[in-house]
DNA sequence: ATATTAATTATTGAT
DNA sequence: TAATTAATAT
């Protein structure tokens, strides 16, 4: 059911974006040849994609048998959506019911955990695997460091976190161990051979138990399609496969990638090198850089160099930071959106008048009709909004912050999850011990026994319930063992009430504060109501926690106005009416960490250009001349005297305006009115000591 | 098994 | 410095 006579749709579309959108669709054929669209900042790229995706079913594509990856869930979401919206031009009420199918939308990890429940059996693994999360892994990492008694060596071992980032990094680089240390973690290069061993017991340990971390997602995955059979099956299934943020993949996932669609036929990769900025999750710009000569002939490249976002002399300074990066990028953004505004360098005594000059920005915004929402503030890491987070509090000023400390991160959320997780698989020792330990006279030594017993036997929960009760565990043992025997049978989304009643006794009695986590599982309740399953509650939560912190307790409401506050990784795809970019110091940008090697320098370069192109209207870059510094190593906290960012050097002034704040005159007045009232009571106490 | 103390490090970004 | 981890005492 070929309907392209119909295109009107793609009008609004520019001619590189238009040959994008029909590369490979023609009459009698819609798979095409492999295509690399480079995107640029603002180019419409998710636009153009969702166009693409559109084309093909309304050239009657199937749906179903359309793969399409993108870096976040909300991404694949968002991807969805639009889809539906031009496809419903066209089909009118038919679109629906074509882009309902579209179910094979998400991350490359998400996807993963799909395709191996349901290949588990062909490739010898259990269906009901578990997946753990960062922080897990790290605490399987540590038991299986302390049975190799690597935890009492002469010089200390790396913790639970550096072994876990080496392992990583191996796997996601595809990367010889003695390299990566070389290259990452050079302090660590005297224990090549005992991390080798410790890894290798890891993958032992994960395979007992039946639990599989992220980057076993796409290890197993990967491993899956070199079995040339299997990947042709899976390779199969899909007509068309289309990436999104290429440049922040990584060489496992393009391994994956080049099994499924060998030839490259119905490939389609977006993304934009000069936007790469997740190498500290082993993304490589080379995956972009190297695909079209992968495939012959090689793909044919689009390049998307029009920019919708930003005013030209925003983008002008944003061009100016990034042509001054060592290697060459690709291509020039250009607008038509004339603006006499320059972005702003503005200059500030410190980051409690950096807090003060956004709040009065913003509200001012706000006064000329721009909603809270329209206006961002991003920084480099989470840590950087501290001050204006209080400062926004006392001024009453809603926000909703993205990246940094999760909800899930809270330990009285993971008790909840890995009571569910233990439940769903008894050998999941991450998750028993921690459920485990929550028991009164339940320690490391009782956990240990109990969960041994576990592992030994055919089926582990008949073990729990036949076994005594440890020593000094007395009723709450009774009631601990019927609620897991209640969960393995109980209806979703049940559990995780019965999970809650179970657990809220022994929140009372660990934590002081217990009222307010108390909300916390309330809120945890809310959100699974709105999983199918448990199985799929626990997967889709570890894949892709809730992303955003807010000063309320809950989740704001959608209708309400706040203001946006995130990280500049968080931020990627994003864009606002006016941005504020927080310390545009050296030290924080790039940050000391960063500023190592000269590739993580130049990440930090982009990492900038990424803040400045969300800007719509109005830029403003902070320049704190004091700012304060966490622990140093050399002794503590302590102010710094900050400089303006090497990359705004001298000759990009002036595509910049450059302001101080306050001005001299309100200077004083502030000042004034800041101080303290001279205490008179105090010096007359003084006068007698 | 747990509470307390001493010692040692890492410190960013997030599926 | 803050936070984690190991060692020791109760």
């Amino acid at each position: 059911m070929t309907d392209l006579a119909n295109t009107a749709y793609l009008d609004a579309l520019n001619a590189e974006q238009r040959r994008a959108v029909e590369h490979g669709v023609g009459k009698d054929c819609i798979v095409g040849a492999p295509l690399l669209v480079i995107a640029g900042a603002g180019s419409g790229k998710t636009n153009t994609l969702a166009h693409r995706v559109a084309h093909l079913i309304v050239a009657g594509a199937d749906p179903r048998r359309i793969l399409l990856m993108t870096f976040s869930r909300r991404a694949a979401g968002e991807m969805a959506g639009r889809v539906e919206r031009i496809a419903r031009r066209v089909l009118g009420d038919r679109a629906s019911v074509m882009t309902d199918a579209l179910n094979w939308a998400g991350t490359f990890h998400g996807i993963g955990a799909r395709l191996l429940r349901e290949f588990a059996e062909r490739i010898g693994l259990d269906p009901a695997f578990t997946i753990h999360d960062r922080a897990d892994s790290a605490d399987l990492i540590n038991l299986v460091r302390h049975d190799l008694g690597f935890s009492r060596t002469e010089s200390r071992f790396p913790t639970k976190g550096t072994c876990l980032a080496i392992y990583s990094r191996c796997v996601n680089a595809e990367m010889p161990i003695e390299a990566v240390l070389g290259q990452f973690f050079p302090w660590c290069s005297g224990w090549a051979r005992e991390l080798k061993q410790l890894f290798g017991a890891y993958v032992e340990a994960k395979q007992r138990q039946n639990v599989l971390d992220y980057d076993d997602l796409l290890l197993y995955w990967a491993q899956m399609v070199t079995d040339t059979a299997l990947a042709e099956e899976i390779g199969g299934r899909f007509d068309h496969v289309m990436v999104d943020e290429y440049q922040d993949t990584n060489r496992l996932q393009s391994s994956i990638l080049l099994a499924l669609k060998p030839a490259g036929r119905g490939l389609t990769v977006v993304g934009d090198d000069a936007q790469s900025i997740y190498s500290f999750r082993a993304a490589t710009v080379r995956n972009i850089l190297d695909f079209p000569a992968q495939f012959t002939p090689a793909a044919e490249i689009v390049t998307l160099d029009r920019n919708y976002r930003s005013t030209q002399p925003i983008l002008s300074a944003a061009n100016g930071v990034i042509s001054l990066a060592k290697e060459r990028f690709t291509k020039n953004l250009w607008t038509d959106r004339t603006s006499t505004r320059k972005p702003l360098l503005v200059t500030i005594r410190d980051e409690a008048d950096q807090a003060r000059y956004i709040v009065e920005q913003v509200l001012a915004n706000r006064e000329e009709g721009a909603l809270l929402k329209h206006q961002a503030v991003l920084f480099r890491t989470s840590s950087h909004s501290g001050p204006l987070e209080v400062e926004l509090t006392r001024r009453n000023i809603p926000f909703v912050k993205f990246g940094g400390l999760k909800f899930l991160d809270a330990a009285h959320v993971k008790d909840m999850l890995a009571l569910l997780r233990f439940a769903a698989n008894p050998r999941d020792r991450v998750a028993g011990f921690r459920v485990l330990h929550l028991l009164p006279g339940v320690g490391p030594a009782s956990a240990q026994r109990v969960l041994d017993r576990m592992t030994e036997a055919a089926d582990p929960i008949a073990a729990l319930v036949a076994l005594p009760a440890p020593p000094r565990a007395g009723a709450d043992w009774r009631l601990f063992v019927e609620a897991i025997e209640n969960l393995r049978y109980s209806e979703w989304p049940v559990d995780i009430e019965r999970a809650r009643l179970w657990y809220e006794p022994h929140l009372d009695r660990i934590h002081e504060d217990s009222e307010v986590r108390r909300a916390d599982l309330v809120q945890l309740e809310q959100i699974a109501a709105g999983y199918p399953s448990r199985e799929r509650f626990l997967t889709e939560l570890t894949l892709d926690p809730p992303d955003a912190t807010s000063d309320q307790a809950g989740v704001p409401l959608l209708d309400e106005d706040y203001l946006i506050l995130s990280t500049i990784h968080s931020a990627k795809g994003q864009e606002w009416k006016s941005v504020y970019v927080l310390n545009v110091v050296d030290g924080c940008m790039p940050s000391d960490l960063g500023a190592g090697t000269s590739a993580e320098l130049e990440e930090e370069r982009r990492l900038l250009y990424v803040a400045m192109t969300r800007a719509k209207d109005d830029l403003h870059l902070l320049v704190p001349q004091r700012f304060f510094v966490h622990g140093q190593a050399a002794k503590g906290d302590r102010h710094m005297y900050a400089s303006r960012t090497r990359f705004i050097p001298e000759r990009l002034l002036p595509m910049f305006e450059r302001t101080t704040w306050p001005r001299a005159a309100a200077a004083q007045a502030s000042a004034a009115n800041r101080a303290p009232p001279i205490d008179i009571g105090a010096r007359m106490r003084g006068m007698w000591r």
